[in-house]
RNA sequence: CGGGGUGUAGCGUAGCCCGGUUAGCGCGCCUGCUUUGGGAGCAGGAGGUCGCAGGUUCGAAUCCUGCCACCCCGACCA
């Protein structure tokens, strides 16, 4: 597992500040937990929404925004939702400060009470499903299918850098539909979406399940996730897809006409993802020499750093740089070409590395010589002297050859790391060595669940769609199962 | 909120048990010269309310009391 994320070596810090997302804003309780994403960190994100957004646009979904600000009334219209937030929610109860008496600081003006608290948004449903009420009245008014990027708040009890803090981006899909299985069909699209997304474009493999009972979405019928698995063994949930039936609908009362002019609920979906995926990113692939970024993500594909003695020697080095760097620009590559004379060469391509920059070229007196270039890709970190010639086809192929080969590295970590386990014995034992993901069979109860978590710490990631029939005994309560499930200690 | 730990320069730390010169070191930062194909070398320099507030003492980073903050583990959770 990557140094950035684990131990707290010699220049650690020096690292990690210099590294994408920085918690804690200051000394100060009220905002622990709350992000700092600098500017690297933030086009990284960038990339992905920019990709996401595409995808739920292909799908036929539009943005829009809501309200951060949320009636502390609405969240008491659902009740297993109220359930699920009410213990992390930040809420707003005054609207004014004033100097204190005293003359020395500023207080809260006790008159400048709120009539009605308002939740600072944890999630969104219930003050979209507040609006779609006045929007949908007819089967014609649907379906609606619409995403938010938005940033929301959920008080968490502990946090964890980049996996878990109090406030984070995401985006929430929140869709309204005619029948029960226009929205189960939407429910699975989204979770396909995301799987294809953690894939293709993180280069991370995923596996698509549903969630347990007790897993499952506050609120929903039923809930959908992708897990993957990270470099120590822990699995991370990656996003997540929710059924959420008439529940929403009825709560805040979202009828409609059919054709036949009957009158039913709206059927509904709630799906996100987050800036967690930040975090996923950075711990399925990095290693010790920092990030490892698919070349799709990166912000800076590829970075040229010239290698000279003098400033006349810059001159025909920069020369052949921009060359290249427009020849790469035109097959849609993004080129950084680091000229700065204020660090050597050496401490550049440190520096590269650390941010996952795919492909580094380095151009010396020697290439301008010889018509070569030094290539180092991140993922291996081997190196190679090429023609320059064909260099635009070159890197192109070597950037999908990456995209590849990270996918498959990961691919592979996860395949030896799942296991069966056909004993608790042997479940416990590979808990507790080095975790990873565990299918065994389950009795389908919560109270299994609940058991084995208590003992393990490993819960139910997912019950995966593909998994295939097959008898077998619960491995806690050896009572009948018919397909095993993915355990796992989760973040 | 329970259990454990830690607060010393931008970052990482030594010193604390056993009070006593001007609080030491590494990285980073600044200046100069030499360097530049894997985080340069040498020389010089800047930077500290030792978390905060009290107390004990001739004297406190060090001992005592209170407070605050952060980290790790747990409950909670995307």
């Amino acid at each position: 597992m990557a140094k950035i994320l684990t131990k707290r070596e010699e220049n650690y810090s020096q690292w990690y500040n210099d590294l994408v997302i920085k918690a804690d804003l200051a000394e100060n309780s009220a905002v622990r937990g709350s992000m700092v994403i600098k500017p690297y960190g933030y086009s990284i994100w960038e990339k992905m929404q920019a990709a996401l957004d595409k995808m739920f646009k292909d799908t036929g979904h539009s943005n829009a925004y809501f309200p951060l600000f949320i009636p502390k009334s609405f969240f008491s219209k659902e009740a297993s939702h109220v359930d699920g937030f009410a213990k992390e929610c930040a809420v707003v109860t005054h609207y004014r400060l004033k100097n204190d008496e005293t003359g020395k600081g500023i207080v809260v003006d006790p008159d400048a009470r709120l009539e009605e608290e308002l939740i600072v948004r944890p999630t969104s449903e219930t003050v979209i499903w507040n609006t779609y009420k006045n929007w949908i009245q007819s089967y014609r008014d649907l379906p609606i299918l619409v995403n938010q990027w938005s940033n929301v708040v959920r008080w968490e009890m502990r946090t964890r850098l980049f996996l878990r803090t109090s406030e984070f981006l995401w985006q929430e899909g929140h869709t309204a539909h005619a029948t029960k299985q226009e929205a189960l069909d939407e429910t699975e699209q989204m979770i396909n979406v995301y799987a294809d997304f953690a894939e293709n474009w993180m280069a991370m493999p995923v596996t698509k399940g549903y969630k347990s009972e007790n897993e499952r979405f506050a609120g929903a019928i039923d809930t959908y996730s992708i897990e993957a698995l990270m470099q120590d063994g822990k699995a991370l949930q990656s996003g997540t897809s929710h059924f959420l039936g008439q529940n929403f609908a009825k709560a805040f009362d979202v009828k409609f006409t059919d054709k036949n002019g009957k009158i039913d609920y709206v059927w509904a979906t709630s799906w996100g993802v987050s800036t967690r995926l930040i975090g996923a990113l950075i711990m399925a692939h990095s290693d010790d020499n920092g990030l490892v970024l698919p070349p799709k993500l990166a912000p800076i594909q590829v970075v040229i750093i010239p290698i000279y003695k003098g400033t006349e020697q810059l001159g025909a080095i920069a020369e052949k740089a921009e060359t290249i760097k427009k020849k790469l620009q035109e097959k849609g590559i993004s080129v950084k070409f680091d000229d700065r004379d204020t660090h050597k060469p050496g401490w550049k391509f440190a520096e590269y590395e650390l941010k996952g920059v795919p492909v580094r070229i380095a151009l010396g007196p020697r290439d301008i010589e010889n018509n070569t270039l030094e290539i180092a890709r991140r993922d291996t970190l081997k190196k190679e002297i090429i023609s320059q010639d064909g260099i635009d086809l070159y890197i192109s192929d070597l950037l999908n050859e990456i995209q590849q080969s990270i996918y498959q590295k990961a691919l592979k970590f996860r395949n030896e790391n799942t296991f069966k386990a056909d004993s608790f014995e042997e479940f416990k034992k590979i808990m507790e060595n080095k975790g990873g993901f565990v299918l065994a069979h389950w009795d389908g109860t919560s109270e299994t669940e609940q058991k084995i978590k208590n003992e393990t710490k490993a819960t139910i990631r997912c019950i995966p769609f593909d998994s295939t029939e097959e008898e077998g005994k619960c491995i806690y309560s050896g009572k009948p199962s018919k397909r095993r499930v993915i355990f796992a200690k989760a973040y």
